[in-house]
RNA sequence: GGGCCGUUAGCUCAAUUGGCAGAGCAGGUGCCUUUUAAGCACUUGGUUACGGGUUCGAUUCCUGUACGGCCCA
């Protein structure tokens, strides 16, 4: 503990021996600090508003036998007006000597205008609701121009993450993008609830991993003796709930991929998924865009964004690109002249890449994504049309067996979401399974395991229909203009580290 | 995993060639009855992330570790 917080502790015992609890547990609250200054504003003249207000203290400014201050609560900031005549010497000798920033208080009175024309509490009472031992990162505020400006804010990225109760508590707009964040999954519920879907909860411990390319966490079962794998995706739960006669079904939760942290990827991540019954994945291309433009226009107000000094319209239609197209423009490869890895990783070569040695056609085609063409999709664009090799959910298309329907999604250069034209037959299914067996070493952790539960689900015949995947946390740092997924994620992981 | 950069008071940041570690805010003691980054005076607060090394002397130079940031894979 240091001296600040030593002087704070025997303020707490101070209140206590004036007969004062620094933590008391029931509080009469009457108006949001917002609600006290519209019921000013709506009275009339010479009507006495009284209030009782409740809120962290965030300024005080000491003048003698006045003292002034600000409240802050959930709705905004209130100034509060202590004077010696109102609430006795006494008490205004107390709140001068044992309140501090940053602790919790109740106060009432009756509103009234400042001379300087601020709507201000009048104090006729008040009391501790919470004392605050540590005092918080200290910033000061001005309003120049309308425009809140703060010194000194709390700005370490580490000790924010870290100490996100401080962060949120100091920093309003951190707490704004959290609402947004609330905003955009309620409207991603509300678009998907309107047209018929029915969100259901699947299991996050699973006994066989898949339907994606990714490593995962694993956990054990003590008493059943039993590995157990934090899901990487919901997909192939999902599409068991159609075999079972959902035909819309959705699911917004989390996803946890044992790889690296960088600014778009946390270990667990917020995912959307939807499957749809007899729809294919162009017609999962439409609805993506409408979904993402509609959650924007209710979240963000608007179709158009601002996204890291960029301006992009979330408007359908968005740009359509084969995949192989995509990747001849900005990578100027044809993957349609390289059947091979081999050869692929040649030309690859040829052109200064680095390409890895065991990696697999499909796993190339995804680096050229990755490094040419993601980066240049700041407009919304689709790729579509797949490699089946690194898609074995995805349906071939009916004229190329090593091309499959699927499409992704990249906006702001960032991968947004993923999409096909699910795979409903078993027997190709398997044949998939046994590709991954057969093309990925044991030690590739992204090798899909064979799931045979989930080919007796198939056989028992699943609807056609089109999957969707959507990522949240990415759509939140599009809509909110933020650019590490760090800002987004309420508590981010960051190693351990010792105090 | 690799490269570069960073870590100094509660917060935000300084510190000349290697020579007593500073400021603003916060805190403390006073003055102050309409302030709002209130003001004025005085003032407390540091194992310079951690461990080695070089040196008469290290925040500064070298090295290792931890954590973080940016870029690359």
């Amino acid at each position: 503990m240091n001296d600040l917080e030593h002087v704070r502790l025997k303020k707490m015992h101070q209140l206590k021996a004036a007969g004062e609890e620094p933590f008391p547990r029931r509080v009469s609250r009457s108006h949001y600090t917002s609600e006290a200054i519209e019921a000013f504003l709506a009275a009339s003249e010479g009507e006495v508003v009284e209030v009782s207000v409740a809120g962290r203290l965030r300024s005080i400014r000491k003048m003698g036998k006045i003292t002034f201050a600000h409240i802050e609560d959930a709705k905004g900031r209130l100034q509060l007006f202590f004077r010696a005549n109102d609430v006795g010497t006494d008490q205004l000798k107390l709140f001068n000597e044992t309140f501090d920033l940053g602790d919790f208080i109740l106060a009432q009175g009756g509103m009234f205008k400042t001379r300087s024309g601020e709507i201000t509490l009048r104090v006729a009472g008040f009391k501790m609701l919470a004392k605050a031992i540590a005092p918080l990162p200290a910033a000061k505020e001005e309003i120049i121009d309308g425009e809140r400006v703060v010194h000194a804010a709390f700005a370490n990225p580490e000790a924010r993450y870290r100490q996100r109760y401080a962060d949120l508590a100091v920093n309003p707009q951190v707490r704004e993008i959290f609402r947004s964040r609330a905003r955009i999954i309620r409207a991603l519920r509300e678009f998907l609830d309107q047209r018929d879907f029915i969100e259901v909860e699947t299991p996050i411990l699973q006994p066989i991993y898949g339907g994606a390319a990714a490593r995962p966490f694993v956990t054990h079962h003590n008493q059943l003796h039993q590995d157990l794998y934090l899901r990487i995706s919901f997909e192939l739960y999902l599409k068991r709930l159609l075999v079972g006669g959902f035909e819309r079904v959705y699911e917004i939760g989390r996803d946890f991929r044992n790889e690296g942290v960088s600014f778009k990827h946390n270990p667990e991540f917020t995912q959307l998924e939807f499957y749809m019954a007899y729809a294919d994945y162009r017609g999962i291309m439409d609805i993506a865009e409408q979904l993402v433009a509609y959650t924007a226009e209710k979240a963000a107000g608007s179709k158009v964004i601002q996204y890291q000094g960029h301006t992009i319209d979330l408007s359908p239609p968005w740009r359509r690109l084969e995949l192989r197209s995509a990747i001849n423009e900005y990578a100027k490869i044809d993957i349609a002249d390289y059947a091979t890895a081999d050869s692929l990783r040649k030309a690859m070569i040829a052109q200064g890449n680095e390409p890895s040695q065991s990696s697999t056609r499909g796993k190339l085609i995804d680096s050229l994504i990755s490094n040419y063409v993601e980066p240049s999709c700041i407009q919304p664009t689709f790729l579509y049309d797949y490699p089946r090799d690194i898609s074995p959910l995805a349906k071939s298309k009916p004229d190329d067996l090593n091309t499959v329907e699927r499409f992704e999604g990249f906006i702001g250069g960032m991968e947004i979401c993923n999409a096909f034209t699910e795979l409903n037959d078993p027997f190709d299914q398997e044949q998939r399974f046994k590709e991954m067996a057969r093309d990925y070493t044991p030690e590739d952790e992204e090798r899909h395991p064979t799931d045979e539960d989930y080919l007796r689900a198939m056989r028992y015949g699943m609807p056609p229909n089109g999957g969707f995947g959507l990522g949240v946390d990415r759509l939140v740092m599009l809509l909110c203009d933020c650019k590490t997924i760090r800002e987004v994620i309420l508590f981010p992981h960051l190693r351990s580290k010792e105090d």
